[in-house]
DNA sequence: AAAAACCTTGACCGTATGGTCAGTAATGTC
DNA sequence: GACATTACTGACCATACGGTCAAGGTTTTT
């Protein structure tokens, strides 16, 4: 794998005439570089002169946008969370229980596939006990957690869907789709395939909607029906 | 959490009297030490003098019986995958499905919660693209998949389980047990608990085993009777 | 066009890192 | 008990690490 790949745009920069690099941009370049080494390293094991390379800067460059290693880190992991709080969906005791849980499996596998370094870095995160994120973890995600948890023990009630453990359920979906980014290596070797493209992103969504719909007793008959 | 776990065999070394550490014993001593480090922060952000205090050692003795992190590194990881293919049962066709399904889940979960270590230090080699253990998994794991993905599929045609993807299948059950070692801090501020004690444990293989075999079309009834 | 603000950079600093080594102690073997 | 072997350790080394700085550009504001 090349690390040092030349950013064409930052490279032109030099160059007098400046691509016009919309405020914030660079930064942007840099939170980019660095997410990918985070990920795949961790914080302890990242090099700041890494971050540099990837993103085709001088090292103090990273250090005059971001102060330190952990500030540039806690940049990172904030705007990881952030867009996956954009991504939470709305779902209500109305919604049909078999196209929620479809929608909340493809598009949790879609964001695994196609940024797989935030799923890792994440991934990393929780593996050394969540430092930076039990506040998070105890806040916002446990509330989300809870909010679909009731309305999923609504459907329950309802006799929508089979009696599961509602929490349990979500982790479950959780696992199962980042599992295919996280250990990707070891699902393509498993699978035979050289790389996480839409077939088999669509393969897989089919197979896990199918299988945890089936074991919330929703049989994908029914569905059609 | 406190790294400085003072070893008193170790210290009782010094002591002219040296209670017969068994020929390896402090290999293995140190071993234990070097897989929660690497656990923890990657192999890039393990430190050989965290390693030597975890182990309550001067860091050249780590050195003396491992000549470098790498080696060290390799030694750790070579014993996880041994320890987890003595665990690889033997399954036939013949097998009843459901109690095999059932034996697997709960032989995984009690892995994740007896030797989380072990799942994180194997999380973190996969996040990283198996830069160790690339050649294991398109080997011996490949190969142990795919056999027990064909006693699934004998299963399926003897109209027993469901259809379903063998690998996919095998594939989601270790990321939903896994994911408890691994993600275990996540897995307990959203099930409100302090640890994962022998209660979650039971409570999580209930859970999984029952949810997975409707999966596969095997009615949690139809096993009773 | 001058001033202010912002951005970029090569050279550098103190410290932490993986690893070494010479010397010492304990143990095994005859 | 002598001698080789194995095990241990304080002090040390070269390098890599996160981070700084002064000097020089570039862009924006007035």
């Amino acid at each position: 794998m090349k690390i040092i790949s030349a950013s064409r745009i930052i490279h032109m920069v030099n160059k007098t005439h400046r691509e016009l690099p919309a405020p914030g941009s660079i930064k942007a370049h840099i939170l980019v570089a660095a997410k990918a080494e985070f990920a795949q390293y961790g914080f302890e094991g990242a090099r700041m002169q890494r971050v540099a390379d990837r993103a085709a800067l001088p090292k103090p460059n990273i250090h005059y946008h971001f102060k330190s290693k952990q500030q540039l880190y806690l940049a990172v992991l904030e705007r990881i969370i952030e867009s996956w709080n954009l991504a939470f969906d709305q779902v209500s005791e109305a919604s049909d229980p078999a196209e929620a849980l479809e929608a909340f499996i493809r598009q949790k596998l879609r964001q695994a596939q196609q940024d797989p370094a935030a799923s890792r870095l994440f991934a990393n995160e929780m593996i050394q006990g969540a430092p930076n994120l039990k506040h998070y973890l105890n806040t916002s995600m446990r509330a989300w957690v809870q909010d679909r948890a009731k309305v999923i023990k609504q459907w329950m009630q309802a006799g929508k869907i089979q009696n599961v453990d509602p929490e349990r359920l979500i982790f479950l979906i959780w696992s199962a789709t980042q599992h295919y980014a996280d250990f990707q290596v070891q699902a393509l070797s498993l699978l035979n395939r050289a790389e996480f493209d839409d077939p088999v992103l669509t393969e897989t969504a089919d197979f896990l909607v199918t299988f945890i719909l089936r074991g919330c007793g929703l049989a994908p008959d029914s569905r059609t029906t």
